[in-house]
DNA sequence: ACTTTGACGACTG
DNA sequence: GCAGTCGCCAAAG
């Protein structure tokens, strides 16, 4: 689905405005882009950075749950990030959560 | 050109 | 707190 992302463009430069030691969410950078309703579609555009070595952390988009989302995290992925997060300054909980408003950006 | 498919969010019951 | 529904938009087949 997801090869060649060149309408994603503006999500991704919303995902690279999140300064290092900060987090965000799909909905805020949907807001960020002028889609205030496409959360959906910026998850769905950070998934084809996964075939495309764009370089966008996108380590620091967060679901609203604090987590990576629902998606099937296996343990290898979640203590992955969860490192990545905490190298930069962001605490992760116990479950794999970030307090979003401690850490949320803006 | 049409249908299906996704790293989600907000709202409702 | 949990389950169901709608909204969103681009790419793949």
């Amino acid at each position: 689905m997801a090869g060649s992302a060149s309408g994603w463009e503006p999500f991704y430069r919303e995902v690279r405005r999140v300064p290092r030691g900060r987090v965000t969410t799909y909905g805020e950078i949907a807001r960020l882009a002028g889609r205030p309703r496409a959360a959906r579609q910026v998850g769905y555009a950070l998934a084809a950075l996964r075939s495309n070595a764009t370089a966008v952390p996108w380590h620091r988009v967060l679901g609203k749950r604090g987590a990576w989302a629902v998606i099937r995290l296996t343990d290898a992925a979640a203590a992955r990030q969860r490192s990545l997060l905490e190298r930069e300054g962001v605490r992760v909980d116990a479950s794999g959560r970030v307090s979003l408003p401690e850490f949320g950006w803006p």
